[in-house]
DNA sequence: TTGACTTATGACATCGTGTCACTTAATATA
DNA sequence: TATATTAAGTGACACGATGTCATAAGTCAA
């Protein structure tokens, strides 16, 4: 995280700097990035940068936490919209996402991210519907959200793994539109089958 | 891929090459892992490295291919013993991949390749199951074996999502294994929930 | 004004990368 | 065998990036 150095700052320098942070994202993942970019484009001393981040990649995961948690209140709202409909709101969510990924301005820091995943920036998408395994209280959130009954589960623990499988598959749809540069109607229509699959079942034996 | 200078290379040499690259990726992970150390483990010179590979990424994806390669030959073999079933041959592959991870020799690099895992990596793990997309035989391969009156699925274009949707939920267990040091047990435990709500589905209105 | 504390700076030591002119070895050719 | 040609090996070097630190500038309260 961010020093409170970083916290204390106007709001017109510290929108400056991340802005900065943004646009340097945006030209190269996480590996290629360099800070002198960054205090090239936010016009502070590279001295300045270390008294705010720990170094690249704390500004990089702080960036991706202000995306991830607007998607997920945004997600919240949905389950409330739909009555707690969870399979609903997943494809919702999945939609809206495609649409602005081709559309909004941080197209591409996100596209940086996603297809440079590492195992911490996944963790941070799951959050996105989880909230941190920790914090029990969004999970919680989630929870209190959900209309059980429209899934086919016998346990509350079974609920878990049920989000765990969402995500995974979703997350993957969401890279591979990016990576595959498939059109919308592809993704969107993969996504459809993938999320039917998951709805019915994948064995026979089962029916 | 490395070089064809890489490959003219007489076996012991290239051996100790890959040993010293495999030892330094176990050390740190990619974007840590440092040329000098594996010229000075291999005993080379900096130069000759960058005859045999393009960067320290070929060398780390060459490796990784040697691992997920011998992998996919045994879920193939599964698949055979099997016949053709594609939900046991992945429980199975989950399962030995599990104890191979906590035993084996390679467990470290694969660890950091798994934990770090880049979009590449992730394709990679992928292809353990589903070989390139280009490359037809593979895929071929796999639809083959595979017993299609034991899967829920209406066409055959079902399948490939059916094995994504596999592939995405088990990678996911590994990779969860990992960085949370879960128990064998307890991961086998979530992983077979998994597969049970794969099996059923998630939707109570198909039932 | 003084002192205490916070913020800002950029030069610097250190390290890693990729290249290149050059050497050495291997192989072919006459 | 002598010579030409091609392949393999080398390490010094230029370049760029990182993180630190001594020092300067700003803020605020007594």
């Amino acid at each position: 995280m961010p020093t409170s150095t970083f916290f204390n700052l106007n709001d017109s320098k510290r929108a400056k700097l991340l802005q900065a942070v943004e646009k340097e994202f945006a030209r190269a993942p996480l590996s290629q990035a360099s800070i002198a970019n960054i205090v090239k484009l936010a016009g502070v001393s590279r001295g300045s940068f270390y008294q705010y981040f720990d170094g690249k990649e704390d500004a990089f995961y702080y960036l991706l936490k202000l995306h991830t948690d607007k998607r997920r209140a945004y997600f919240l709202s949905l389950l409330r919209e739909t009555d707690g409909d969870l399979m609903a709101s997943m494809d919702k969510v999945f939609r809206v996402t495609l649409i602005e990924l081709s559309e909004e301005k941080h197209l591409q820091f996100l596209k940086n991210a996603v297809l440079n995943v590492t195992h911490e920036v996944e963790d941070s998408f799951t959050e996105l519907f989880l909230g941190k395994h920790n914090e029990v209280d969004a999970m919680n959130q989630v929870k209190d959200l959900v209309d059980f009954n429209k899934l086919n589960i016998d346990s509350k623990q079974e609920f878990f793994h049920v989000m765990q499988i969402l995500t995974s598959v979703t997350f993957r749809n969401i890279v591979d539109q990016l990576s595959r540069n498939l059109s919308r109607e592809e993704a969107l229509e993969n996504f459809r089958i993938e999320m039917d699959l998951l709805s019915k079942g994948l064995s026979s034996a089962d029916r």
